[in-house]
DNA sequence: GAACGAACTGCAAATCATTTGCAGTTCGTT
DNA sequence: AACGAACTGCAAATGATTTGCAGTTCGTTC
């Protein structure tokens, strides 16, 4: 707790009430969360919706949250381990929109290929896949 | 050309003004583009963008486009040849926006794993390369 | 531990992509 | 030529996200 306090404070930002409200939600949850999620699991009077995106942009500039976008037009966070860059993919499940962490990834050699085949540089992906889940099978 | 009429009949639609309109701009063009480009490509008076977003729903439930996310909130199509499903995907350059297709893809091999290891049935996947291309790099 | 300014907040209004309701139009068929 | 289902334009509705603004709060300074 008090680490994540202390990496948003090397960012030069204030540790205010409903930052830290949204901080410990993200640590709560494993999985990644929408603003809307966010904000709705905050204790009521907790913050403002405008303020949760607010936060998120702040986060992902700061490396300490990620972006993923899950095909759905939401964009939903996790926050991420100091010093990892928080790269790892998921499964998700068409029905009930359940997530399951990928943490393989086997992207590496592949995108070095296509990058220098290109001659792009910075070369990253975004990959995740869709599938029916067990329970949603039956 | 008549090609694309005739699979547009086959699903029992009718072949308007705009649609050949659309489907002409979509023929034209190799790469991705999104319901607003696809509308201002369009002669003036050729169609309005609400005919554009219908049709392209259309003609994605037919099999006849295929979707892509390229992670701007923005949906993007490609018309597809009949018996291909489409799949491939795109290095995009994350400064201008230009996009490279890839048809390569390696993913089949580790989609089966990770479906069979979560108990996941009908697993597909969606993967896009962003970087920076060669212009841009000057 | 009071004061100060930058950072932050809530709230409402603005954007943007996309969808939808509706009344009028057009295509393919009868 | 007539008919009904499909289709269209237009405007209004949605939903996610952003932004302007006036008031509030944090971290620092004195």
């Amino acid at each position: 707790m008090p680490r994540l306090a202390e990496r948003l404070r090397r960012n030069s930002r204030k540790l205010t009430g409903p930052r830290q409200a949204i901080l410990e939600i993200l640590r709560q949850h494993p999985h990644p969360m929408s603003n809307k999620e966010i904000h709705s699991a905050l204790p009521q009077g907790g913050g403002d919706l405008a303020t949760v995106y607010r936060l998120m942009h702040l986060l992902e500039k700061s490396g300490m949250v990620k972006r993923f976008d899950l095909g759905d037009g939401v964009a939903r966070f996790e926050l991420i381990e100091e010093g990892d860059d928080g790269h790892h993919h998921h499964l998700i499940c068409t029905r009930c929109s359940g997530v399951v962490e990928i943490e393989e990834c086997v992207m590496g050699e592949l995108e070095e290929k296509i990058a220098a085949r290109n001659g792009f540089k910075a070369v990253t992906h975004r990959l995740e896949f869709f599938g029916i889940c067990p329970d949603c099978q039956k």
